[in-house]
DNA sequence: CTGTTAGCGCTTTCAA
DNA sequence: TTGAAAGCGCTAACAG
């Protein structure tokens, strides 16, 4: 390994011209820049930074969590997305991104000291974890967190939280639905998270705003990304009473089960029932028949999250709840009633 | 701050007893360590890494590369699952994953300075770019690196290669095809890579196998994970003097696509045409028809890669080529001919 | 303009 | 059984 050391003798100069040099200093004159630089180029010496680190104690360093619940980790095809935009976002600052895995987090190990001990300047989670102790504690600790989708919005000085305008988005789609004639609507709707009630908020305005009763029966229990449940679930809506003409799910991947097994039973989409999904995920846009959705703004999602990040370390004062824009696909999934 | 310092004044110990009682060092007796622990204890003192990692020249510490050249990086429905499950391994093992940036990498830094400046023990990487130069100087520099999936299988002794047998499975794809009846099979196949020929090699193989007569016609050039040009490629296929019954595309994703361009032409699928994708991602299971794939052993592909990276660093000489089994899904869309 | 020196937080030899 | 001291690679205050 080539050190600075070697740069300074091999040039004749002290370590900490060298140092300066290299740091473009005003102190150092050209000729002698020029004379380190070319010796730097000889030796192929490559600066430490974790020497510096230590020196400046400036880290330039973020860990990301992928939402320990789950098994699907960077799998998840929302959050992959909005993941991608924030490294790029992040990588362009010159910051380095560290990854926390997903059975570091369900060890159980001491979250903070982790980050601390790593000099982690701040932590983005995707999606926090509902019920996860450690997660908890490293969002109320003085690590600064951002928080994407999937949140509680527990207040905590030291944590930020960005999603979708989901109240908004689901009005408006909610309400698409009904002007195209549906009346009969069921919302199999995710965990009881910020941004579920935010959905069901926006659900149940259109309903009212439309002058049509809203009853508890149009709220059905379903959970996020998670395919297991949705035939149970979707039998179940088959069988009330009132059977909807329109169904949404919590999002698309629950949704293309939701094809799958109404496409069993022998029930045709949209012609005998309705379908909408939620996120806005690539391929959703090009199965049979084309699925109506909400999409989300990955792009903003993800650049957003690695501005408030950066923005906390340079000491700036981020609001704490960001909404992104979302919009609607019409696809071809929810028919028209006359 | 809480340094090794406090913690020392705190006890009444020198430095260097703390950090041996620390390391739970035969020399430190019962009593030492006791009283050092609930001095930690107190003060919430949690060691630096970053100072034990200049000091050790140890840095347990691997990158991570995301396929430079497309715009999917995490989204990448293949890609991500090993990652997932790599990652996980990674941490299970107590080393850290740093996520090299897209941005990064297409901005032509030079990254093998990059992963040296910030002591990176070994790079994974996730198909290789196959034209970035500097993706090509990481490999063939000291760094070790495992690529999985997408790479040349330059000879490079530094650089370590994970695939799926490509060759056996799609030989055992295109079987299954020829048993089901079908004579004209054409594959569009992905880039000019490793994996690419394998899979090839693999078609002919079954083809000739089965006593037919192998065409270059049979072949059509396209691109992983890359749906624009698919409706140009369907629709040369459709137009050929012979229109082959079945069609394998190069990936679940392109063949979604397929999908919708053959319903879109009016074209029934498996009754007109069949069809394959290859990868396995789980809503292929879900759509209709249900689509024949092949099933990429995503955990195992993932975990192999950290295996081989952690017996890199421990000195160890592991085998230059991997092969991981992968499986076939028959799916509803590859029709039987009588 | 440049060098000497101290020190970031930690480990480890050497000496007691 | 413990401590003093040196040093990992680097920066920066201070002194010239």
């Amino acid at each position: 390994m080539v050190t600075i050391k070697d740069v300074a003798r091999e040039s004749g100069f002290s370590v900490s011209t060298v140092s300066r040099a290299l740091a473009d200093s005003d102190l150092i004159p050209k000729h002698s820049k020029t004379k380190i630089k070319s010796v730097v180029e000889k030796l192929g010496y490559i600066p430490n930074l974790t020497a510096k680190s230590l020196k400046n104690n400036k880290f330039y360093n973020f860990g990301v969590i992928t939402f320990a619940g789950e098994e699907l980790g960077f799998s998840h095809n929302l959050f992959s997305g909005i993941l991608n935009n924030f490294i790029n976002e992040i990588g362009k600052n010159k910051f380095d991104v560290t990854v926390l895995s997903k059975h570091l987090v369900d060890s159980g190990e001491d979250l903070v000291a982790y980050c601390k001990s790593r000099n982690l300047n701040g932590v983005f989670m995707l999606s926090g974890d509902f019920s996860n102790k450690e997660m908890k504690k490293l969002q109320s600790s003085d690590i600064p967190t951002v928080v994407v989708d999937g949140f509680k919005n527990d207040e905590s000085d030291n944590s930020y939280y960005v999603s979708s305008n989901n109240r908004e988005v689901m009005k408006k789609l909610t309400s698409l639905a009904i002007q195209k004639g549906h009346k009969k609507i069921v919302y199999v709707h995710g965990e009881d998270i910020y941004v579920t009630r935010e959905r069901i908020a926006g659900f149940k305005e259109a309903i009212e705003s439309a002058g049509m009763d809203f009853n508890p029966d149009m709220l059905v229990a379903g959970h996020y990304y998670d395919m297991s449940y949705v035939s149970d679930v979707i039998d179940g809506i088959l069988t009330k009473e009132v059977v909807p003409t329109c169904i949404f799910m919590p999002d698309d991947f629950c949704a293309i089960k939701a094809y799958d097994v109404l496409h069993e039973r022998g029930i045709r989409i949209p012609e005998d029932i309705s379908i909408a999904g939620f996120d806005g995920l690539e391929y959703v846009k090009h199965i049979y028949p084309k699925m109506a959705t909400v999409i989300q703004n990955v792009a903003e999602l993800g650049k957003t999250c690695a501005k408030i990040m950066i923005s906390l370390i340079n000491g700036e004062e981020p609001q704490h709840l960001t909404l992104i824009g979302a919009d609607i696909y019409n696809g071809e999934s929810i028919r028209t009633i006359k």
